[in-house]
DNA sequence: CGCATTTGACCCGCGC
DNA sequence: GCGCGGGTCAAATGCG
């Protein structure tokens, strides 16, 4: 925990202002936070390129993300320099001094992982079969027709999430994929509700939940869930996310077995300025447990990890959101490193 | 007309 | 067992 402790605040202190990077000492999970401010018009319908925002291009190496490398960089963005190896993951001691801090800022960022997800399977995969069974059994009992979808007695698993937050005025992200909204629901102790989203592609899974921050209505939590088994169709190269398979990306390059993530699609953001709090799948404590190194995880992401000053941002945040934030950081865990924070 | 969104109902897991 | 909250479904509705 200490040895956790002060690596992380090492990293902290040599991190830059605009970026942070902490994890999490849960079991399978990995987190990550940075926060990315990108050029930014204020314009909410056009279509952004969550990389351009990210500035990924200019951080990170084509063949970590697969992604194109082009278009502007981040006005005001500074990319964090990866670490060399991965780092212990902070106690709850550590991340609690770091959510002390202040809120987030338009310039923090910070990337969390949801925890027990690690082992995600894909649920979903039994859906289609269910739907179609009970299809011909709705005349016979409605009420059965969502009944135990899932095998009984086992516990409920998910695909590994990878949640980010950007400052933005727009809450529905273009990362260059078709999405169709399938439902909405208020969130807790939040005055904004969250929206849940499905890739419109036939076979694939992949969905997205977004809300806002209640505390800063300006950030934007998107988490990703799947991967994607098609191109994107904003990008013939379809690979805005990074492919554990094909790309080396930020988790593939370890782990494009075993480990199902895949980062996101990034939204595309050429026009308004974004700040991105990264959060990495759970699945990357795993990843690292199987070889899995920091050099590995996006340019954006590292060099946050080295400059991060606006730990105590993410810390913040992610105490007091009680949204998404919340799913991706578990409750104990904050509750922990909230009463770290008294002492 | 086809597709996307809205929205209330429902299911499920979890904590008390 | 019950209530709460998250997540999903699907009919109704909207929109191009």
């Amino acid at each position: 925990m200490d040895k956790k402790l002060e690596e992380l605040k090492t990293t902290t202190d040599n991190s830059m202002a605009n970026s942070t990077i902490f994890s999490d000492e849960i079991p399978m999970n990995f987190s990550l936070s940075g926060i990315f401010d990108m050029p930014c018009d204020g314009d909410n319908k056009g279509s952004l390129g969550f990389m351009d925002l990210l500035g990924i291009h200019d951080y990170a190496p084509s063949s970590l993300f697969d992604l194109p490398l082009t278009t502007t960089s981040p006005s005001s963005t500074t990319m964090p320099m990866p670490p060399h190896h991965h780092h212990p993951l902070p106690s709850p001691a550590e991340t609690s001094e770091v959510l002390n801090a202040t809120p987030t800022t338009p310039n923090s960022s910070s990337i969390s992982s949801s925890s027990n997800e690690a082992a995600a399977t894909i649920d979903e995969q039994t859906k289609p079969v269910k739907e179609e069974d009970t299809e011909h059994q709705q005349d016979q009992d409605k009420t059965q027709k969502q009944l135990k979808p899932k095998k009984k007695n086992q516990k409920r698993q998910r695909e590994p999430r990878f949640a980010f937050m950007t400052k933005s005025e727009v809450d529905h992200l273009d990362d260059g994929y078709r999405w169709r909204k399938y439902g909405q629901k208020a969130v807790k102790n939040s005055p904004y509700p969250r929206s849940y989203y499905r890739c419109t592609s036939a076979g694939c899974g992949v969905k997205k939940r977004v809300e806002r921050s209640s505390d800063d209505p300006t950030i934007v939590v998107t988490t990703y869930e799947g991967q994607h088994t098609h191109p994107s169709p904003a990008t013939p190269r379809g690979s805005i996310g990074i492919s554990p398979v094909d790309s080396g990306g930020f988790i593939g390059s370890a782990t494009a077995a075993s480990v199902p993530f895949v980062v996101p699609q990034l939204p595309h953001y050429q026009q308004q300025q974004h700040s991105y709090i990264y959060s990495s799948p759970s699945s990357l404590n795993m990843i690292s447990s199987t070889g899995f190194h920091n050099p590995s995880l996006p340019a954006f992401v590292q060099e946050r990890h080295n400059n991060n000053s606006y730990v105590p941002s993410l810390a913040n945040s992610l105490l007091r959101d009680h949204g998404l934030l919340e799913d991706i950081v578990p409750t104990q865990m904050r509750k922990e490193l909230k009463d770290d924070l008294v002492e």
